[in-house]
DNA sequence: TTGTAAGCGTTATCAC
DNA sequence: GTGATAACGCTTACAA
């Protein structure tokens, strides 16, 4: 069934047909009403494939996720459903595109074959080479997560450095005078993955502020693994009263190791992080938290990118999302006050 | 840059470049190193959309997943990561879309706009109004899991049922005499969801095969839930020693709630199921589990589609997947075995 | 071995 | 207010 058929049936001509459905023309009602009749009718939709040749663009936009051998976190999963849902709201269909390294197939596939009218970035690196791609290319895109270079072009990130710093003064102002950052894998901060690298860096400022005595360190996305740095963390420096962290696949680990140890939660040992609001809601006690807005960012991931596709002159805009902390029962006053007792 | 530009460059005709990329006429090997080189040059691909139009065909799956507002498990997020990889190895790309209800408007887009060739549907229920739509419009597809009637598309499954049933058995074997199911929500199993229904039949049908005492419950899919049921159950039916479950995301409330009713695994208490890989190793103590071999389905799933799409005629197949029991620590006989003490 | 030309199903520019 | 008709960029008979 396509444009001609409907023409046929319903005795017009096929632009007019185009025209009643895209309103770009006027059409007399009694035609447009016949036009819609015979279209609900049979159930015609117009062929995307030649839709988007004739119009130059596919209303699809593509989704760059990690590559399925380096496991997605729950998080990042969350984001692909929530991003598209948001594309679902501009009309918008997503393709997925697993690539990580230099030149992917699947990623050349959507930028040179231009399949889609425009790009959403996961996880962004220093010197990222699918971004510069996508300059070169022109296509349209956002990246998710910003690099601390002059980054020309769109992004939308949350700010673990200021979000992380709140943590340690909270911990700060309820006494707390040795803690530690239990940070993503080494891997990522040594590839200048720019959460793990802000978070150190908002973790180390705020401290130094206040004067902390600090320990960082850096954790696989594991539980099994979160246990073990626990553990090893608490042996090593036994006068630790509170930790901070943006790892939430370690927690569950983390929780497990402090219970070993003997230290209930929030009554002898504070924990609080930047984790999704599951994450946080699933510590036991209820983890006090900046809950990582994953919808709030993908909506407006989507956002943006939909303006630079139908504005492309426009300057490249950021977004920089700073959740509150939410209070939950994972923190309190250390066991020993600083002064007293 | 398009294929004219590049046959001008070449000093070749249109068709000419386009038989040296598909290789589907003989081309000299002078002048295919030559448009080659060009082509090389200019980083030039064929538009997709216009192939697309000119082939009939858009090298194209979708994949249907549950909309955003019901969160989606972990182990349908990894799903999805790894429908995409096995995509790509067969050169194709995936376009996501959320749908449930009736007539969803991504879906609508996907099908009756011929976006895709061929479609993975997850979570099929019994009378899924998408299988029916999909099935109307020819368009090849397979869905994950199968429903009770008859189903005659294709698809592919976990043999729950059977997978159940052997859990069973390996508690009765141990000794137990006295187990419990814990199911997926209430609401699954209510609308027909294939895996929670068949896991209760397999249940029970072992079950009674063994003469044991069971209970059998739904969970919601929380880990807060799963703590609340589980402490439910153990206080309710205090001579059960052990649980079969296929409810991952309610174990580790599970595992806390054996914790704080002094049973320890697998000493006092067994716990055994069928769940993905990654949650098993995180039960403490290991789980004993039927792991769920998501990549597998997922390829099996983009190779049967694959199939389809190119042969449209052939019969449809059926997969059922039967993956072993890997035993890890989290079983053992009962503490009361039946004869002796 | 290569070129010419007719589609593919739309949208959009002319005319009327 | 409506109808021809030329793009859009590609694939693929059909000729040569």
């Amino acid at each position: 069934m396509n444009i001609g058929e409907i023409a046929r049936r319903a005795g017009v001509s096929r632009s007019t047909v185009s025209y009643a459905l895209s309103g770009k023309r006027a059409v007399s009602e009694v035609t447009r009403r016949r036009i819609l009749e015979v279209i609900d009718d049979v159930g015609y939709r117009p062929n995307a494939s030649a839709r988007a040749l004739a119009e130059g663009r596919t209303r699809t936009i593509g989704l760059v996720i990690p590559p399925a051998g380096r496991r997605l976190s729950p998080i990042q999963l969350g984001f692909v459903a929530d991003v598209v849902a948001a594309a679902g709201r501009h009309e918008l269909d997503v393709v997925l595109s697993p690539s990580g390294g230099e030149h992917d197939r699947s990623f050349e596939r959507m930028v040179s074959g231009r399949r889609v009218d425009g790009v959403i970035l996961m996880e962004v690196r220093v010197q990222d080479a699918r971004a510069a791609r996508l300059e070169r290319s022109g296509l349209p895109f956002v990246a998710i997560g910003h690099t601390a270079g002059a980054a020309p072009g769109c992004w939308v990130d949350l700010d673990y450095e200021g979000l992380v710093a709140r943590c340690v003064h909270h911990l700060a102002d309820l006494g707390h005078q040795a803690i530690a950052l239990v940070n993503r894998p080494q891997a990522f901060l040594d590839s200048g993955y720019g959460p793990a690298r802000r978070a150190l860096d908002g973790f180390n400022a705020a401290a130094a502020a206040r004067s902390l005595t600090v320990r960082a360190l850096c954790c696989p996305d594991e539980a099994t693994a979160g246990e073990a740095c626990t553990r090893d963390l608490l042996a090593a420096h036994p006068r630790i009263t509170g930790i901070v962290t943006i790892n939430e696949a370690a927690l569950p680990g983390l929780e497990r190791a402090l219970r070993r140890s003997g230290r209930t939660v929030p009554r002898q040992f504070s924990v609080i992080g930047v984790v999704g609001r599951h994450w946080a809601e699933q510590f036991h006690p209820p983890l006090t938290a900046a809950d990582v807005p994953i919808s709030d960012l993908a909506e407006r991931a989507v956002g943006l990118l939909a303006e630079r596709m139908t504005h492309p002159g426009t300057p490249a805009r950021h977004v920089m999302l700073t959740p509150p902390l939410s209070l939950r029962a994972s923190t309190a006053p250390p066991p020993r006050p600083r002064t007293g007792s």
